[in-house]
This record gives C-alpha cells, sequence and structure tokens, in this order.
DNA sequence: TTGCTCCTCACGTCACGTGAGGTGGC
DNA sequence: TTGCTCCTCACGTCACGTGAGGTGGC
C-alpha cells in the first residue's frame, strides 16, 4: 500500500537517459541492465534505479570500457575500480600514442607531396616514412630500458652491418616468433622436440645479439619483464606466449 | 616464349607481404586485390605487380582508411590524394583529440579516488567530471569563434541564468534538433507545415540567444558554416541536414 | 476503430579469425 | 598412399541500427 514506485516504459525511460530503444533491448538481451519490473502485457517497467544503473554504464562506455568489461565492473562489487581505470588510462594514452604515429606519417606525406608537384605518388617513399615513424616510437620507448652507452654501441652496430644482412635478421626473428607463438597457440608441451628446437634458436638469437654481455642481457631481460607494458605493435608476443618461451627456454638451459 | 613471370601461391605471398591467407581470400572475395592469374587447379597466382597493390593497400590501411576508401583512391587515378591524405589526418586528429578527454576524465577520477580512500565510488561526481571535461573541450573550441567580448558576455549571462532554466533549453535545443534529423531522414518537403513549425522554433531559438545583435549572429553563422570541421561530440547534424534545415529557414523567412 | 507503443525475430555492419569438409599436386 | 596446400562455405565478432510482422492499451 502507498509502496508504488514510479515507473517508466522504454521510450520515456530512453529519453530520460539519451540514449536508443534498441540500446535498451540489447542491454536487456545481454543482461547488462534488465528493467525492475516486467507489466502483465511484456513491457518493459524501468525504475530510477535502473537509471542509476544506466547512467554508470553509460559513464564507463565513455571511459572506453567494452559491455562485457562494464558488465564484470558493475556486478562484482569487490572489483578494484581503481586498478581498472588505471590499467584504462595506459590503454587509452598507448592507442593515442599509435594514433599520433599515423598522424606523424601522414604530415611527412603531406609535405612530400607538396614538394614535388604534379609527380607521381611515390609509394615507395611513403613506406619508408612508416617505417621510419615507427621505428622513432621504437626507439624512443626502448630509450628508457638500455642505458646511453649502450644505446650509442648498438646504433654503431646498426651502422657496421649491411642493410640486408639486418633485413634478414628481421625475417629470421619474425619467423621464429610465429613458430613460437604457434607452438603456445597449439599447446605443445615446452620439452617438446620442435618447441625445443625454436628454444635452441631463441637462445642462440639471444646470446649473438648480447655477446655474451651480461648488462645487455640484463636490459633486454628489463625490457620482456611486462610484455603487457609494451606498446603492441612491437610486442612479438602477449604474456602468456612469453610465460610459454621463458618454460622452454628453461627446459633447453637446464639439458645442456 | 619466355615470357613466364613468376608467380606465387597464397601462403607463399602471404608470408612475402607480412598478412594472413585469410586476409588474401577477403581481399579477392570484395575485389579490392585480384590476383593477377587463377591456375586451372583454381589456385590463386599472385605476381610481383599484385605486391605493389597490396603494399599500397597496406600503407592507406596504415593510415585508417577503410578497404572501401582504399578501393576507390586506387581504382580512380584521377583522385586527388592530397585532398583525401589531408582529411584523414583531420579526422585522426579529432579522434586523438576525443581520446584525449577521456584520458583527462580517468585522470580525475583517479585523483578523487585517491583522495578520499575506502569511501564508496562517488558515481555522480565521475559524470560531472565527464560533463566539465566536455564543457572545457567546447569552449576551448569555440573560443577561436568568439571574440573575447562576445566570450565574456555569454559567460557572464550563463552565470546570472538559474541553472535548471540552462538545462531546461538544453532539452529543447536536443528535442529540437532531434525532430531536424527525423524530418530530415523522412525526407519531408521542407515547406510541409511540421517541417516549417520547426524552423520557426529554431528561428525563434536563435534570436532568443542572439538577442539581435548582428555580430553574435555572424559569429553563429562562421560556427556552423562547415559542420564537418564541428568536432562530432557537439556537432547537432550532419552536412547534409544542415542544409536541409537552412532551405527550411529560408522558405520560413520568405513567408513572413 | 484508428494510432501509437510495445513486443520479438532477424539481417546488416567491418575486416577478417577460425574451423569444417573436400579436392589436387608432390 | 600420405601430407601438405589449396579451395569454398559459413559462423562468430561488437554494439547496436533498421525494418518486418504482430499484439495490446488509449
Amino acid at each position: 500500500v502507498g509502496n508504488v514506485e514510479k515507473t517508466f516504459l522504454v521510450r520515456e525511460f530512453a529519453k530520460l537517459a539519451g540514449v536508443s530503444v534498441r540500446t535498451l533491448h540489447y542491454y536487456d538481451q545481454t543482461g547488462l541492465l534488465r528493467p525492475a519490473k516486467t507489466s502483465s502485457a511484456g513491457h518493459r517497467l524501468y525504475t530510477t534505479a535502473d537509471l542509476l544503473r544506466l547512467q554508470q554504464i553509460l559513464t564507463l562506455k565513455y571511459m572506453g570500457f567494452s559491455l562485457t568489461e562494464i558488465g564484470e565492473l558493475l556486478n562484482s562489487p569487490g572489483y578494484d575500480v581503481l586498478r581498472a581505470l588505471d590499467g584504462q588510462k595506459r590503454a587509452i594514452e598507448q592507442q593515442i600514442a599509435g594514433l599520433q604515429q599515423t598522424v606523424k606519417a601522414l604530415e611527412r606525406t603531406l609535405e612530400m607531396l607538396a614538394g614535388d608537384e604534379g609527380e607521381k605518388f611515390n609509394w615507395e617513399y611513403v613506406q619508408l616514412i612508416i617505417q621510419g615513424v615507427q621505428a622513432e616510437a621504437k626507439a624512443y620507448w626502448l630509450a628508457q630500458y638500455y642505458t646511453p652507452e649502450q644505446l650509442a654501441e648498438l646504433k654503431e652496430r646498426s651502422q657496421q652491418i649491411d642493410p640486408r644482412q639486418q633485413l634478414k635478421w628481421q625475417q629470421e626473428w619474425q619467423n621464429l616468433n610465429a613458430g613460437i607463438t604457434d607452438a603456445a597457440r597449439r599447446k605443445l608441451p615446452p620439452d617438446d622436440p620442435a618447441v625445443q628446437a625454436l628454444a635452441k634458436e631463441y637462445t642462440e638469437k639471444i646470446n649473438l645479439f648480447t655477446k655474451g654481455d651480461p648488462a645487455l642481457l640484463e636490459s633486454l631481460r628489463r625490457i620482456y619483464s611486462q610484455p603487457d607494458q609494451m606498446p603492441s605493435e612491437f610486442r612479438p608476443y602477449d604474456a602468456e606466449t612469453q610465460k610459454y618461451l621463458q618454460k622452454a627456454v628453461d627446459i633447453f638451459n637446464s639439458k645442456r
């Protein structure tokens, strides 16, 4: 008696919150926002409590979370919101960094176009621009892990080595990484001979790079210690594959 | 005789270009990249010319174009590449600006969380933060169109008027804009009485805002002159709807 | 009775990833 | 003959937009 809360039909409620009716249907369907009640005719009846929840959903959506993530966040009260928001912030910052690289490439391409008017569009040069932008970003990011001396040495090294040889190494690395990713995906046991062959090749390549310098090895270790921190464009594999590789390499080392 | 060009099977070609086989299938299917030949067994045979085209596709993809746009760009030789790249640059810059707003909101929310430890997450406050960030961005953008005096006056005005009244106006604007968008979408004739009613309301609201000040009206005109330049978050309707509205308003004015 | 709102399917979007099921050359 | 690669469907993705076709209260 007197306990009748004001309810809203979908259209009303949608207008109130500034979303479409279809959105509310969808949120109901996926369980993200179930209306408080349903009328005898099957009509959705929303309350002000529902409005609060919807606003929370929209807030998190604005912050870039997916609907699945939003559901998890709102349904588990013990969830660490601070951590989630912080992670989200970092993710978006990386996204921005990627877009800024693209803008930079576009700018340099436009400069090039302004330079040679009337000439045909030089695709090869644009590819070089993109590679340059990406290399810059990578170098900038790596600079925080290497000491100045190491950076100087690596730079000198790369200048002394034949570009063709460098390209070949790069491709070998890519193939090796593809093999490792594939092995991890297929869940081959780390002590499988095929996987051990990959571990061997990996170890050899690392040794070739560090030339036995323990400081350089330590830098590499720092770089790969948190794969999720690494910008995705130059992250060879995710954290899980990384662990898998580590296991295989450990087995390989223990067997020698 | 001797005119046999080297060809590649899909997997080979895919590895060569660093894409997946499925991607090549898809590009073939959509007509974006058709292999030069097909073997008698129905196998796709790619040539180095195909590789060049694929690299162009990937370049444009990196620059943020959709596959449809890429197809149009590559298939129409007279296309104005410079204009396309410049537009793309601007689009990405706007995307970045939006993401930066989100980051700002996340940062301020995190600061708030750091302040009141252990307290319950204050959703209402986060909403205010988001609104604040958006208002800042809008003010910043509008500042380039209004004169300092106009800005000062508008600011003073908003301080003198009851916030509830402001909210009400905002909602009226939103409803009006929704009506206009709807009329344009349904292609009602601009001289339709219903559309004329919208034009009337629009004109009245504009007059209420400018208070007959021609300088203010001129600023508004500048602001709305290129709707596509306006950040999408506070663009009420696209260029086409804008034109439609203009037509309706012109008819309305001519009838008085 | 006429509109209006409500409902539930269900297809389309974008650029592929991921099997399923089957064929052909080494 | 056994593998390997190739092929063509065809479903799934993410968050809805957009009809289609039908029912119920004002």
